[in-house]
RNA sequence: GCGGAAGUAGCUCAAUUGGUAGAGCGAUAGCCUUCCAAGCUAUAGGUUGCGGGUUCGACCCUCGUCUUCCGCUCCA
């Protein structure tokens, strides 16, 4: 068997992967003891350009939306929280392999899918027994008995026709931990697996807070945590992860227009970042999870295909309504705007819900894969080179301006070094004096630096510099003065 | 988790049938002073992923393990 040959995208994936390693963007997680699996770590640049993407996100929430404020929650939590939440039952399923055809089933799944084909055959009666007492079996935790169950039902896998089955195992995407120093008398928690309830817990506390009215939101980022039976392509799917959401809270009934409006308007904050559309689509989702009424992705062109980036989900009033009724304590909200239809006050009602949620670390990559580029070059003398350069939007950039002496004499360096103290408090800067002035201009290519500045004998004469472009390589003469506004009027 | 493949310097790769690791690029320091990586000098950097086994001797054979990639699978 020859190894098939890695497509065209699936190389640049592994360029882009190297690069990241390379320039200190991402590296392994624990790399000198051989890495942990689907952990890594966010390099210098890496974690700049984390931030300002995180930055960027937060600007257009809570800065640029009068309604939206933010909040910073806990990642421990109160367990019960994800009892209401239906992480605890929800988040841990039973699963079991078929040895002949290596396929993995949810135990739940196949047990419904034989009710399914009972009830069909007639036998309804039949059918309620069984799943009856899959509930019983799966409440107690007997995973003997559930593989049981499926030789006695003779459930046989729909690829290879046997029952020829794994013991059962139970996959728990929460991480746990002991919450307390003395162990016997510790409760387990979890590590969140999402940053929403966070949100939903503290809605009064912020309703009330922040005087907010209906419609209005909570944005949120922070790490989440979920124990992925496979976790890979790179950053994409890590155990460890960090999300940026906002919960919006509608007045019932009217969650359908703002999930339109978010939809629209989530898009549009990648587009404007310079993000290309032809690279973004919808999906919608067609099986809706438990506690949503609509719900659809955002999705990028990775280099590995189009996967989900973003979630945009109308999660109706259930988190709020489950965490009243798990708390006992209302989380109602009294709306004193006047209804048109009664001429009276809405009044008391539980919001509902439209969620934006997008992983910063997929953002992170899709930004970097969009950004990474291997360009043939022509040069004036008609010979080809290569370069590798990041287009990274310059507002995001972790480095906005490089500044460049020509040389390292003439007193070139103590203008470059002025300007360098001008501009490094407005924005993130690099100074650098060694090598051709090509090779600094490469080496800030491959970090997706978009602005060069050269310092050169002309300088000291008439106060000019040469400004370089990242993308296009030109280059032009500006007053010295010009450089700082020109990379701020770019950034803003 | 299952199946397949791969791990040698920061990167890309070498190292005859098994004989105790080299190069280019990159990096660092210095020289040179030149607007798109190409000059000169020097330096650093590897228990060959890790741990056993076979052998006089292992990068090479073998077993285990870890990590990564591909395909399934899973994914609020």
């Amino acid at each position: 068997m020859s190894k098939p040959a890695l497509t065209p995208q699936e190389n640049n994936f592994q360029a882009i992967i190297s690069h990241a390693k390379e320039y200190g963007f991402v590296f392994p997680s624990s790399e000198i003891y051989d890495g942990l699996s689907a952990v890594y770590d966010y390099g210098p640049y890496g974690s700049e350009l984390k931030k300002n993407i995180r930055d960027y996100w937060w600007h257009s929430m809570t800065q640029m939306h009068e309604n939206i404020v933010g909040i910073d929650a806990a990642i421990f939590m109160h367990p019960t929280t994800w009892k209401a939440s239906g992480h605890v039952d929800n988040f841990s399923d039973p699963m079991i392999d078929n040895k002949d055809s290596q396929k993995r089933y949810r135990v739940d799944h196949l047990i419904e899918a034989k009710a399914d084909s009972l009830r069909a055959a007639g036998a309804a009666a039949e059918a309620d027994a069984l799943l009856a007492q899959m509930d019983q079996l799966l409440a107690a935790e007997n995973f003997e008995g559930l593989k049981n169950l499926l030789t006695e039902q003779k459930i046989t896998c729909s690829v290879s026709g046997t029952s020829n089955w794994t013991d059962i195992r139970q996959f728990n995407l929460m991480f746990d931990t002991q919450l307390g120093s003395v162990a016997e008398d510790a409760n387990t928690i979890y590590l969140r697996p999402e940053t929403a309830q966070g949100i939903f817990v503290n809605f009064l506390n912020v309703q009330k807070t922040a005087r907010m009215k209906v419609p209005f939101g909570i944005a949120q980022t922070g790490k989440a945590f979920r124990n992925e039976i496979v976790a890979r392509q790179f950053i994409f799917r890590m155990r460890e992860f960090e999300q940026m959401e906002m919960q919006f809270f509608v007045r019932p009934g009217t969650q359908m227009k703002w999930y339109e409006y978010w939809k629209e308007a989530r898009l549009k904050w990648h587009t404007d970042l310079g993000m290309p559309a032809n690279k973004y689509r919808y999906h919608d989702h067609v099986k809706l999870a438990h506690y949503a009424d609509a719900a659809l992705d955002i999705e990028f062109e990775f280099p590995f295909g189009f996967k989900e980036l973003e979630g945009i989900h109308s999660r109706t009033d259930f988190d709020l309504t489950r965490h009243q009724e798990f708390s006992k304590k209302k989380q109602q909200y009294f709306d004193n705007d006047i209804d048109e239809a009664t001429g009276k006050p809405y009044g008391n009602y539980i919001p509902y819900v439209v969620e934006t949620s997008i992983g910063l670390d997929r953002m992170f990559l899709a930004v970097l894969s969009n950004a990474y580029e291997e360009e043939k070059i022509t040069k004036e003398d008609g010979s080809t080179d290569e370069r590798v350069v990041l287009h990274i939007p310059a507002k995001i950039a972790p480095v906005k301006l490089a500044i460049l002496p020509l040389v390292k004499k003439d007193g070139l360096p103590e203008i470059a070094r002025e300007l360098m103290d001008s501009c490094k408090g407005q924005f993130k800067c690099f100074y650098e004096e060694k090598d051709a002035i090509g090779k600094r201009y490469r080496r800030q290519d491959a970090i997706g630096t978009p602005f060069c500045v050269t310092i050169d004998h002309q300088t000291k004469e008439d106060q000019t510099v040469t400004i370089r472009y990242r993308d296009a390589m030109t280059q032009e003469r500006v007053h010295i003065s010009k450089v700082k506004e020109i990379v701020l009027g770019a950034i803003a």
